[in-house]
Order: C-alpha cells, then structure tokens, then sequence
DNA sequence: GCGTAACCGAGACGGTACGTCGGGTCTTCCG
DNA sequence: CGGAAGACCCGACGTACCGTCTCGGTTACGC
C-alpha cells in the first residue's frame, strides 16, 4: 500500500514545513505565475490558474500576496535582477543602451514585456497596485537619471537641463510603444527617438520663439 | 394614477420601435455606462451594471458592443466631439494646444481620464479592445499629424522631419502621465515638453555626433 | 441569373399575400418544425429555430399558432391521417395491430415518436397542451373501443368485461415504452402484453379470491 | 464591533465547513426546491430561482446537481423514502398496495405527483435527465419486482410468469393516469386494474388461441 | 517531550459577472 | 392588412473566478 511509487504522483506534494512560510512553495507559485502569463498571457492569469498549477490551496496564495497584482510585480522583479546601466561615455549612447537593454530590449523578450503591461493595467484600477508600480518606476527613473548627469559633469550638456523631463521622455516612449504593443517596430528607431530627445527636430532653432 | 411621474419609472419603459436600433435605447445606455465610471470608476463597470442601471437587456448590449471596451471607447468619443484641433499659426503653438485641449487638459477632467485609462488597461489583456483602441489613436494621430504638415509648408520645419515621431513623443508623454495619475502636474510643464520635443536639450549639437 | 431557381433560395422569399393567410408560409413553418424535430429532437426546437429554418417572422408564428404545442400538434396532426383499424376477427389481432400499426409501430418512426414524445412532455406544465392532448387522445381511444365491442358482439369476450380499461393498458403499455425510449424493444413483446391483458398471469384463476 | 448581532441578518449565512459537502446548503436547497415546485409549480422552476430563494450561489447547486432533473428527483426521492413495500400475503394484495402506497395513492399529493410529472417531462428532451429518471424507476421495478418473486415461492403463481411485465403493466397504467392527470379517478379502480393484470379479461381462455 | 501555533493542500461556500439563448411583444416597411 | 425582418426587455442558462472559510495533517518551537 505504501509502496506503491509508480502511480502516485502526488507523493512529491509539498506539505507544511512548520509554522513558518515554505519557500518552496513560494518558488513554486512564483514559477506557476510566471509560466501562465508565458503561455496564455494577461487574460489567463488568475489566483485559481495560478493555485492550480502550483497545487498549492488559494489561501496560500492570498497568505503571501493580498491581490494578484503584488504577485505580479514580484514575478516581475524575479528577472529584473540582472541588466546593468553601462556608462557608454556620451549621453547619445547612454540612453541608447537605457532603451535596448532596460527598457524596450527588455521587454523584447515576451515574457517581461507581458508582465509590465499586466502591471500597468492592473495599477489603473487599482491603488495599491498603482502605489507599488509608482514607487518602483520612480526609483528606477532616479538611477537613470545619473546618465544626465554624468553627461552635465562631462560639459556635454548644459547644466540647466532638466534631467528629469529627459528621462521622462525615453520612458514615456518605451511604455507607450509597450502598451500599443509595438516593441519590436520599435527598437528599430530607437537612434531616432534618441536624437529627437537630445536635438528637437531640424529647422528649429532655440532662437525661434524667444525661448532662453 | 396614469400621470405619476414620479414613482413609475417603468412607465417609460423602452419598446422596440421596429427592425431597426432604437437611439433611445443606446443613449440610454451611454449615459448610464458614464454615470456608473463616474461614480464607482472602473472597478465597478461590468456589462451587468450597465444594463441594469439603463434598464435594458444584456444582449441589446452585446448586439452593439461586442465587448466592454468598444462601450467605453463609444462613452470616451461621446464627449470627446467637441474639442477641435486649433490653427495657433505656429507649430509650438499647435503642438501646446494639442496637448492642452485634447489630451491632458481633456483628461484633467477626472472622468474622461478614468475611461480613457480604463480602455489602455482593457486593452492589455484583451486583443478585440487592443484593435479598438488602435484603430481609434491610430485615427487620432493621423489627425493630429496635419499639425506637423502645416509647419512644413509654411517652411517652419524642414521637410525630411518625421512628422510622426513627434506626434509620438507628445502622446507617449501624455499617456505616460495620464497612467501614473499625473495629469494635474503634467500641466504645469507643457511648455517645456514641447519646447523639448522641437529643440532638443541645451548644448547638445545636430553636428555633434556626425548625424545628419 | 433571374432563372436559378435551383440554388438561391433567398430569390423566392415569401412576401405577404395580401389580407390574408399566405399558405405557403403555413407550410414552409411546419416543415420546418417537422424538420427541426426531426434532425436535432426536442431540445432543439424553438419557435426562433423554427422561424430562422422558415425564414419566417417569429410574429408570423405567434399570429397562427398561440404556443409551441399547438405548432407540435400541428405537426403531428400531419402525419397522423394515415393508418387505419384492421379488422383482423379476433380481439387479440386487433390489439396487436393497433400496436403495431397505432401505437409502437407508428412512433418506430423516430420523428413520429420524438413529436408525440414532446406533446406529452409539454402538456406536463402547459395546461393548454395538456386540453389538446387529452382530446386528442380520449378521441382515439374511443375509436379504439371498437375493438372490444366487435369481440363483444362476436360472443369473444363477455359483455361485463370493461374494454376502456382494456384499452387503457395497451395505451399505457405503450406510453410507457415511449417516454422510456424503448420502443423497439417493447415492439418485439407485443404478443406477450396482448396476452397478458387478455388472459392475465398463468396460475391465477378468477375464483381464487373470490373475485366476481 | 464582532458583536453587533443585531444589524446583521447575514450572521446566519451558510458559509464552508471545509473542503466537503455542506449538509445544511444542500437540505437549503432541496427545501427551497421543494417550495418553489410547491408554490409556483413548474414553470416557475429554474436554478436561478432555487440559488435564490436558497441564498446559495449557483455553482453550488451545479456542483452537487448536473441538471435540474437530477435536483427535481432528489426533491421527490426526499419524501418517497417513508412508504415502503408492505408483505400482504398476495400478490393481489401486493400489488393493489403498491398502486395505492407507491403509485397513485402517493402521487395524489398534488406535490409529489407534479414533481414527478415534471421530472418525466425533463426527461423527453434531456439525455441526462432521461438516464437519470431511467435508472431511478429500473431500480424501483427491481424493487418491486420482490412482489411477484415471492408469490412465485409461495406457488401462488407459476415459475414461468414474466414478473418483469406484470409490474410494467402496473407501472404503465399508473404512469399514464399521471400524465393525463387523473390520478384522483385512477385510484378508484385500482382493484380492477390489478384483477385484469392478474387475471385477464373474462371468457379469455389461455387455450383459446392455442398460446402456451 | 509535548502541546500548540502557524503553515500546508484541498476544496466547498455565497457571490458577481460573464456571454449566449430563447421567449413573447413591438414597430416599420414592403407588397 | 399580411408577412418579413429584427430590435426590444426580460430572464435563465451554465461557467469562471473571486475572496473567505474550515478541515485534516504536518512540522518546529517553547514551555
């Protein structure tokens, strides 16, 4: 009776390891997360897909994550670790490289893309949700915003430029592209984007209009 | 018992009024899918609370709608008629306007920025509103682009600019904003997205990098 | 092109007659009933099926035939005209003609069956069907009694014997039978039912209990 | 506040006892069932209707019932599980109170009799709720068929007799009372019934016709 | 070394909403 | 006026998830 190894799948099932949180079952929700949204996208996603293919109980789940979108988030930060900002040595090239490696280059790859879109949706009806994404784009943009200013200490740029509002642009190019999803069409122009960012559009002139 | 106006609402229940789509009815159902994104926001929109509120069967909805999204997206265009695209004489001008009237300022109004967030967030996850909400800024874009067309002809900018990008950057911006519940702030620095978007940042030079 | 009566149905479409019943329509809806019960059963006949199959207005049904039952009726009544009472000289040759003519053998033909199946099944819950059914039924029994009377005045069976009771079972024996969807095995013991209504269980004598 | 007993009703709402079936929903339902069946009749029977007048959710009747039939049987099995198969020493006996026990006499609560009505109607157009009814009333007659088993050891009748076709005969007749709804005039001659089944009809001679 | 607290899986619970189907009524337009 | 067409409101269908709950079982920790 006890003996019986071959038709017994579920011997393997995870049980409780104790009055403390079992980090496998935690991989393996995370994991479960992370495979639906591969396969069937943002529309297949929910607690009961996620459980279920985790074989884990709902109240797991809920135990750890109080609502689908702080799971998601984490599934996203799971593979966000690596990318590094590389410092080119001209502000052209750094941002370059912001948008092929951290922004539109990441989301390239299907997985990352769908689970930040998935974020961003869910933030818009959410407010804990919006909190969390808040928080986390806004750390990002301020590490990004050291490629202005190494370009400022270089003298490549004047000091009076508004890093911020440069960052913002790239961003808001990248997510807007993410969410028409249109990141491969994208990449492709990416020099583009960047000169528009960094140079205006020929034939005007700073002096045009008056403006300082 | 016949002229209570006040406590028979079933009174003027809506008939069908032959082989063909009764306004009445879709009116109707405009104006309760607005008043429930008014007062309960996205979060409390389903077909159900719709048809419930305008008094009307779920398959007249369906009939119209295939979906929430286009219903949203029909509730978004109604009051979106109105505002027209200005001839400031002036691409910076336009572009401001632009921004002003049809896209933050239109969205500062909460509840046509809640809809218009609610149909981006819809249309991650569902392709059928994604086509929607294409088509429909796709359309949007094609519009604004005379903007840049102006400009060229009246030799404000060269030619060879590429009038899309910059309708890009604008929108991108403004969406970008309009997702992190910024629209109030963005306000305040329209002035310098567009001056940005036409100049590019201080110091830097179309000659510096050997681009065209 | 205005000669292919072969291939477009649409071309011929019924249009009104005038003030009055077009009889065209009237058959074209009890084909298509007819038909309807005849491929997809019971469960699938409505009266938008129905219509749909017709091309017909669903108004155009409900003016002429109050409910679906009386539509089913209808088609019953149809195919209803044909079969006759043999007289075959003895009371146990009529009973099983009448079965196997009447009764088990005419729903034999599935469509057959399925209608009068849905007759009764509707006449459960709709009193209407169930004042229709009833006439029609109690009608055919009397015609059935004949049976009995012809035994009767043959000196076959006594005077006192009850033939509406006789009648009774073999109707409800076949009834029975119906509603269970066995016809085809209740036809191949149709002698043994006979026989059993007339000559009861062997080993029984009528004096055994006393029994007048 | 865990103690404000008074403002809520809900405090008496069924709620999960875990991963197994909740005895208190399920006889909620049966009991709300039965009175909608009771009170409104048949037609105002609908799943919807149950979940409410239960304050249970749909999928928990679906769960437990695949289809209404299934829910309509349990209702009438509810009540039918009191009358038993009384031992008169006859089979006369037997089978006059089968009728008067089991058949008509318990139908003749109009409950009873309209929910069996309803469940043979279901199942004329319901594949499940046919196999349902089928295998419901095959073990009933296997039940029944006891009756015939021990008149034949006691010799009251002999070895060779179909008892099969005895009890369909009984159970035929009362079916078709039922269905025509006249089981109040039925139960008047069950007596008669039963003679004619046990005994045939009067001048019918098992030699006559040369059967066996 | 033994109770107990917190975890685990499982899954039922009352609900809400989904998208579809059919019912029966109505109106318009054409012949 | 008859008949087609088809929209209208209504309500039921059966399904998917929601977030909560209780269960039985399993450690690990603290008394």
């Amino acid at each position: 009776m006890t003996t019986t190894p071959a038709d017994d799948i579920d011997e393997t099932a995870r049980r409780s390891i104790g009055a403390r949180r079992n980090p496998a079952s935690q991989e393996a929700i995370l994991d479960a997360a992370e495979a639906i949204l591969n396969e069937e996208g943002i529309a297949g996603f929910s607690i009961e897909a996620v459980a279920r293919r985790a074989r884990a109980g709902k109240p797991t789940i809920y135990r750890w994550w109080p609502n689908r979108t702080t799971l998601m988030l984490d599934v996203y930060k799971r593979f966000k670790i690596t990318r590094e900002f590389p410092d080119t040595g001209t502000l052209r090239g750094d941002l370059i490289a912001f948008l092929e490696n951290q922004l539109l280059g990441f989301w390239k790859d299907r997985l990352c893309g769908t689970v930040y879109r998935a974020v961003i949706a869910e933030a818009q009806h959410d407010p804990d949700a919006a909190a969390a994404l808040f928080a986390y784009q806004a750390e990002r943009k301020k590490v990004a915003l050291d490629m202005v200013d190494r370009a400022k200490a270089r003298g490549e740029v004047d000091e009076a430029v508004n890093g911020e509002l440069i960052i913002d642009m790239i961003v808001s190019f990248a997510w807007h592209q993410l969410l028409l999803d249109r990141v491969d069409e994208a990449i492709k122009v990416i020099d583009g984007v960047v000169d528009g960012v960094l140079m205006g559009c020929a034939g005007y002139q700073r002096e045009d209009l008056g403006v300082v």
